[in-house]
DNA sequence: CTTAATTAAATTTAATTATAAACTATTTGG
DNA sequence: CCAAATAGTTTATAATTAAATTTAATTAAG
């Protein structure tokens, strides 16, 4: 089998062409008939034809008439938002984050229901069911207008059977989220890992968007990227692509959880900034955070460190600098291994924003080995803490708007 | 732009399916009408139709009659290598090496031509032009009949262009190797990086046929990888991905010769165990190489380590244990970022073979998270020290066999 | 105002290609 | 020698896109 070549047919002719129109509709509309054949090179019958089946299916609407610059003024088209709605879902270590949004991406609803201390595979099931339950329940947006439920779950995620093989910071194996949601409400049920939920959200609606090849960092209690190439999210065979948390940068560092020794998440991570902080008060340093913690170590977070970083406590600045020039030599590791065209750094390391950006951005610029290389843009992800969510909601997008090209030669 | 979402036409489906049968016919021939229409799921007149033009076309030919188990005998289709050759170069620092062959792969002849101890842009270009002119002079076949020149270049290389950004080991920079070979000779060119080249080869030929994701690693002066996802050669956007030779594994490690420390390239290089080895010598280590160099340390080379370590030698040995070892720990770090199914190892520490492999395997199996990870196979290149040269050889069948999907749409 | 030019959209007609069904050709096995 | 099986071709059809034409609406010039 060299190359997934594909089988022509007159049925993905159609499909092609009305996921395309489909998709400037979405991201160029509202849009006329005459500029999508324009922009699709596609004729205007083509066009029209297939206009007129999206617009029987109530997919697609038509809004108003454009301006003219001299002649027939344009029927603009659009997504008829109102007609189709998604769910997403973020579940994390301490609580499930959900969203109820339009297919266009605009926030409708949001919910958050904690996770308890300890969950069980019981607990954490239920708690998804109820998460959705609780949005249905609290609007009057018929539950036969949300097409899917897209969920972004940390740790390692078979993506295809839709289960949860581990969650480390859950302590749980194998749980099947996909069938459980599907089974209770009738609905596309797409799960996925946390960091390629959120780089699928940033291609759809965030920084991502028009950029064909870009990883998106999730920065949190570990570290996990979304691959992003040829406009394609990849997974990798096995499902751990992108765990860069454990990709070893100091080979005779200290212990990670993992068993080995160096891993970039024992140097850049949420909880390694931390336990940083709290081992230099330690050895006795002087920080703004005695005061701030009232001298309790376990008190000290991520957010009391920006909060003391940003009123000057060098003990943080040099903390959260140290962490970024890791995390700089993880991102040049990548930069020579994936090169992408852009890196985007989610999760809730980035509300440490410009303080550590900086030190990150220095690092790669002094280590990467060419100028474009160099140059490779670093920023934020467009969404904060929503970004997984939306990265869920944007899994039941990427289903709905793409042809599903799925129809390989058997046995090429 | 999400998703490089392509127009259906009537061109794209017809040359989708030759490209199928094609292919089907290149990867399983001699093979019959019927028969591949059954493994592409097209209808038998539309594989007689296209058929019949590659016929016509003179590439493909009817050969024999298959085995009936009752019914007409089939008719049996070959590629007709009689009508198409190929020229694959692999420029290296010491010498071009150059092979012709046919549209499947056979190797029909060889040369190596010598490059001078310091090469400049015009004595580099000439070499390439007299490996190729040498080839053609040196044949009987028509040059008509040579489609193309592929070529496998060390270094930096911009595959679009065909210009070999910057070559470290050559110390050039931008030389236009497609420009000057197509003016030449007036052939398809095609440039591309030696390890990328390398995975197109083994794709195409080697131990990728039938992986749709895979990496090849070419360990020689310096380690590069070609990166296949989804049975395409992924370069990304500045062609520097895969430069795994610089991923840093000890933050605290040896400088580099890019200015960085801890590269891999420092410990698992070829030039990277002759210098440890060297030195262990200096320190007054005992080892069969004494005798093997005659005493002059500058002697020592790969393949002498490779000797003295077969005999028995435990300087070397550990040499090339440790050598794999931190090769392990990289490859560790490429599985968690890009998790590939399969790594294939190329170039000439390829050679040092099983002593190194093991060491390699354990340490993976050691480190990776996962038990698939733990498993990823790391096998050895199929070509041995002509891996990049039938690298270049399937650059330009990639060409030829490839539909060309580029009529994207212009705005998505 | 009127008219020509311009643009948008729809319609008609033509061309392209895969597909379905029917058919011919060949071979094997009884 | 005949039935069954397999290979390949022919013919007709259907599904589309492509090209050309038409209709409609609007603007701008005179």
């Amino acid at each position: 089998m060299v190359k997934n070549l594909l089988r022509g047919s007159f049925k993905l002719m159609k499909s092609m062409n009305r996921s395309l129109i489909l998709n400037i509709i979405r991201e160029k509309g509202p849009i006329s008939r005459a500029e999508i054949a324009k922009l699709t090179k596609l004729t205007p019958p083509t066009v029209s034809s297939l206009v007129k089946e999206l617009l029987q299916a109530e997919i697609v609407i038509e809004r108003n008439l454009g301006e003219s610059s001299g002649g027939r003024k344009p029927t603009l088209l659009t997504l008829n938002s109102k007609m189709f709605h998604v769910i997403g879902m973020d579940i994390g270590s301490q609580n499930i984050k959900t969203i109820l949004t339009t297919i266009t991406g605009s926030i409708i609803k949001h919910s958050i229901v904690p996770l308890p201390a300890e969950s069980t595979r019981e607990t954490l099931l239920s708690a998804i069911i109820q998460s959705v339950q609780s949005i249905l329940d609290d609007t009057e947006i018929d539950e036969e207008k949300i097409v899917g439920i897209g969920v972004g779950m940390h740790g390692i995620v078979d993506a295809n059977q839709g289960i949860s093989v581990f969650a480390p910071n859950l302590h749980l194996h194998n749980i099947p989220i996909k069938e459980v949601l599907e089974e209770k409400f009738n609905m596309i049920v797409k799960v996925e890992n946390d960091g390629r939920a959120m780089s699928l959200g940033e291609l759809w609606f965030g920084n991502g968007a028009g950029i064909d090849s870009f990883v998106c960092i999730n920065v949190g209690r570990g570290i996990g990227a979304g691959i992003i190439m040829n406009g394609k999210l990849y997974h990798g065979s096995h499902f751990i692509s992108g765990e860069i948390g454990h990709m070893v940068i100091d080979i005779d560092g200290p212990k990670c959880t993992c068993g080995n020794y160096g891993c970039l998440q024992t140097f850049a991570s949420g909880p390694a900034i931390v336990d940083r902080v709290k081992k230099e008060m330690r050895l006795g340093q002087s920080s703004l955070l005695s005061q701030l913690t009232e001298g309790n170590l376990d008190n000290v977070t991520g957010e009391l460190i920006y909060k003391a970083a940003l009123d000057g406590d060098s003990l943080c600045r040099t903390a959260l600098q140290q962490a970024g020039r890791y995390m700089g030599v993880g991102l040049t590791n990548l930069i020579h291994t994936v090169n992408p065209r852009r890196i985007i750094i989610g999760g809730g390391v980035s509300n440490a924003g410009d303080l550590i950006m900086e030190s990150i951005t220095q690092t790669v610029k002094q280590r990467a080995l060419t100028q474009p290389a160099k140059e490779t843009e670093i920023i934020l992800s467009k969404f904060g803490d929503d970004a997984t969510a939306m990265g869920a909601v944007a899994l039941i997008l990427a289903e709905l708007f793409t042809s599903r090209n799925t129809e390989t030669a058997s046995a090429l």
